[in-house]
DNA sequence: AACATATATTTGGATATTGAAATATTTCAA
DNA sequence: TTGAAATATTTCAATATCCAAATATATGTT
């Protein structure tokens, strides 16, 4: 039987935590890229043009997520497909809308 | 009878709201004092103490938070008692908490 | 092999953020 | 009015972030 209670040092890890990702989140097109991939894959060229942002810049931002286990890929031939990879992501997102775009849903 | 749907472009403005506000959240400190600050009021000593932070570095927050509007403070003596003036923080907040520290729920 | 397509990585300069340290301001109490 | 307590502001150096531009890599096609 574990304790319910945080301690001051969980709860300065969780914060801790916390903060990591929400500074993934926390730039306009990252945040755009993972609503987009909310639903479900994506390549990259679709991202691209989703977001009317060069190439390299998309491919960068989802290297660095990548690199932070938000975000995975597949190859199938020459395009890559991306997809959420880190189970935290969707249900802050989903309060995201709530908030900010209230009327869409 | 307003249109339910989001244009790209009212999307895109969200996005840039959104993240603009998760760039104040994005922080280890800043999360911790409006986390303090969830169940009510705190004065600047309390929150010092909570963070284990300096005094200036604590003030210097929260003069951040207060220029974006998303605390405001009341004046006690020379208490300053400061409080979330945002409504879309406690909602964020609250998904985080279930999120990253299920366990305290 | 040569070429086109899709994606990735590197580089660099401008700008922003971080947190510590010192100093200033405001208020109350003696 | 002098001093102490509570909070605010300024300054600075280190580091991080942003985004564009150029270049590299991998895959499929002819």
């Amino acid at each position: 039987m574990t304790d319910l209670a945080f301690t001051a040092e969980e709860m300065n890890q969780a914060a801790d935590e916390a903060a990591e990702v929400l500074k993934v989140l926390s730039n306009p097109a990252r945040l755009r890229i993972l609503c987009a991939l909310l639903p479900g894959e994506r390549c990259v060229s679709d991202l691209e043009e989703m977001l009317g942002a060069s190439q390299s810049y998309v491919s960068g931002q989802l290297a660095r997520m990548r690199s932070e286990g938000l975000v995975t890929c597949d190859r199938d031939g020459r395009t890559i497909h991306y997809r959420i990879a880190d189970e935290r992501i969707a249900p802050i997102l989903e309060r995201l809308y709530e908030v900010f775009c209230p009327k869409s849903l």
